[in-house]
DNA sequence: CGTGTTTGACCTGCGC
DNA sequence: GCGCAGGTCAAACACG
């Protein structure tokens, strides 16, 4: 996390003019060629730099709201726990969305449900955690790629939000009970709401599949194939022990997780940095086969 | 034809 | 006990 938590701790210089500057043309038909795309490197490197720099001041101003909303809660775990249909608001129970998004709150029934879990919790020790996903507005799907397979097995629509439910359960491993609950927050229908209950007890697919960059899925559904990512912004960890009272913590190490598996496939998506680093690359063994010779 | 999705029916828990 | 709401099941359907 620490590595990501301060731009002036991340090289964000990619340097692409390695190997290329030294780069003798002697033909003068291609030296404005090269030189058109040296500059065209570099503004692309500065450009690159740019974008990296500002995701990791972005980065730590999520942070740092993250952390003051913990603290917040944590501050607020004092109040008892409340009935299942209490109308009023829980604040532990409530997650701020930070990151592009105004802040929403949880609905009503979300609160309902997940005072109904905490107690469930009691005698399961369930993790519960809930993403969310920033997507086009006019996406009415409620599938969000989270480098899971999940096989849907029911909808509902919900007396408090007009957006159906979608139930989802894990299907990697016939062994894992993980489910999913995806909703649209009815405060802003662009927001996706992901409820995860319990811990995947296999890696995660993608893992192996992002590395190649094909992602091919295993036997995923033809929906998650074809529809388009949604965007994560922030992943607050809702888990609660059997300490009832317990605050909600943030799992930091999943946001971190997200958060770099987002970037580094945002950045292999884009064909400018995937042309840019090849150039890099390309430029290096040219430099390494000169002074070979 | 196999696999995943849809959707109405059914189950369960809670409040009154 | 009844009604309501959320969660789950499973047959029907769609798709490659």
């Amino acid at each position: 996390m620490d590595q990501y938590s301060s731009s002036s701790l991340v090289d964000t210089s990619l340097d692409l003019t390695i190997g290329v500057t030294r780069m003798r043309v002697e033909e003068d038909s291609t030296t404005t060629a090269l030189v058109d795309e040296l500059n065209r490197m570099n503004a692309e490197n500065k450009k690159l730099s740019e974008m990296l720099t500002l995701m990791c001041d972005k980065y730590n101003v999520l942070r740092k709201q993250l952390i003051e909303y913990v603290n917040k809660s944590e501050r607020d775990q004092v109040s008892p726990p409340k009935k299942r249909k209490s109308p009023a608001r829980d604040d532990a129970n409530s997650s701020a969305v930070v990151g592009g998004v105004s802040e929403s709150s949880s609905t009503d029934q979300d609160d309902q449900y997940l005072c109904k879990k905490q107690r469930e919790e009691t005698v399961v020790k369930e993790k519960v955690s809930r993403v969310y996903y920033k997507t086009e507005a006019s996406d009415t799907t409620l599938v969000v790629k989270d480098g899971y397979q999940w096989r849907k097995y029911g909808q509902k629509v919900t007396r408090d939000n007009p957006s159906p439910r979608a139930y989802f359960k894990c299907a990697c491993a016939p062994s894992c009970s993980v489910k999913k609950k995806v909703q649209r927050s009815v405060e802003d229908q662009s927001v996706l709401v992901a409820t995860y209950e319990g811990e995947h007890n296999h890696p995660m697919p993608s893992q192996i599949d992002s590395n190649s960059g094909l992602n091919r899925s295993l036997g995923g559904s033809a929906a998650n194939r074809s529809k388009s990512l949604a965007e994560p912004v922030t992943t607050i960890d809702l888990t609660e022990t059997k300490k009832v009272t317990s605050p909600s913590r943030i799992d930091f190490p999943e946001v971190q997780k997200l958060l770099v598996e987002q970037m580094a496939s945002s950045l292999t998506k884009d064909p400018n940095f995937t042309a840019a680093l090849a150039a890099a690359v390309t430029g290096r063994l040219y430099q390494q086969n000169q002074t070979d010779k």
